[in-house]
DNA sequence: TCAACAGATTAGAATAGTTCTAATCCCGTG
DNA sequence: CACGGGATTAGAACTATTCTAATCTGTTGA
């Protein structure tokens, strides 16, 4: 009756915990927070001996993005970002190597934001603060 | 002597005034602020009369981009955005249909940046305040 | 318990955006 | 005005991602 914590909190999300789902839950929020593309998750999996499609992890990212229990960070045109940390915060990104740093929400703040258009409503403020190793 | 303002913006980036780049500068620079994609330029090309291949526009936004004279955003995992204005702004990102409005600099404000790493110097902050049609 | 079905996984094909290649072209110098 | 090197081009190649259709597996209900 009593579930791991991985199934619980795929059973919380409404996603039926199949093996892929469950191990990767574990992969993913068993230690601290992590940033992750599609292929460096199906690379960590493979090394953690987890079986897993590189179409199930793309799969899979998509659901948790869609489910609340991970977020999409948008900072390079050429790959998707994944978040384990849903809270508020926001991010560096190192330009040189794709590395994504956190930045507590409760250390920056931005203030003067427009109205936006009407008919329209505000659904996230991303700060991005790229920076580059010198 | 006295280049047309399009030649000598190019000039004045280094690049030569080929017939491809003096159109495209026209087209960008004459009418106010313009946000586009690779496809769209090229189509805004092509429907201005402007004879230039897809390679091109891909090679010119980049040059454009170098040079300073364009600025690349990234808001969409999927391709690049760019716009005209390389000034202090930032954007709305309507996410139902892809597009940006600009927020003007001295309206929004971020603070409490935490420092970089050592070793690692901020090159630009970005704010993309996602919204969406309702 | 287990049959059966809906949902999940998979390999590989397909797609979209972008970059590369190598041939041709054309701007600026002499 | 010839020439040389950068610019342009079509199309191939590439990369990240999504799709397809076949197979598999959790879950439900008898």
């Amino acid at each position: 009756m009593m579930d791991e914590p991985a199934v619980e909190r795929l059973r919380a999300a409404g996603l039926r915990p199949t093996r892929q789902r469950v191990q990767l839950v574990e992969l993913l929020f068993s230690d601290g927070h992590r940033h992750m593309t599609a292929e460096s998750l199906h690379a960590d999996a493979g090394a953690a001996g987890v079986q897993v499609s590189l179409a199930t992890v793309y799969n899979t990212l998509h659901q948790f993005t869609e489910a609340g229990i991970l977020r999409e960070v948008v900072v390079d045109a050429s790959r998707s970002y994944f978040d384990t940390n849903t809270g508020d915060h926001q991010h560096f990104f190192v330009e040189n190597d794709g590395t994504l740093i956190d930045i507590p929400g409760d250390e920056i703040a931005v203030s003067g934001i427009p109205t936006p258009p009407k008919g329209h409503a505000v659904d996230r403020v991303d700060v991005v603060v790229r920076i580059r190793k010198n």
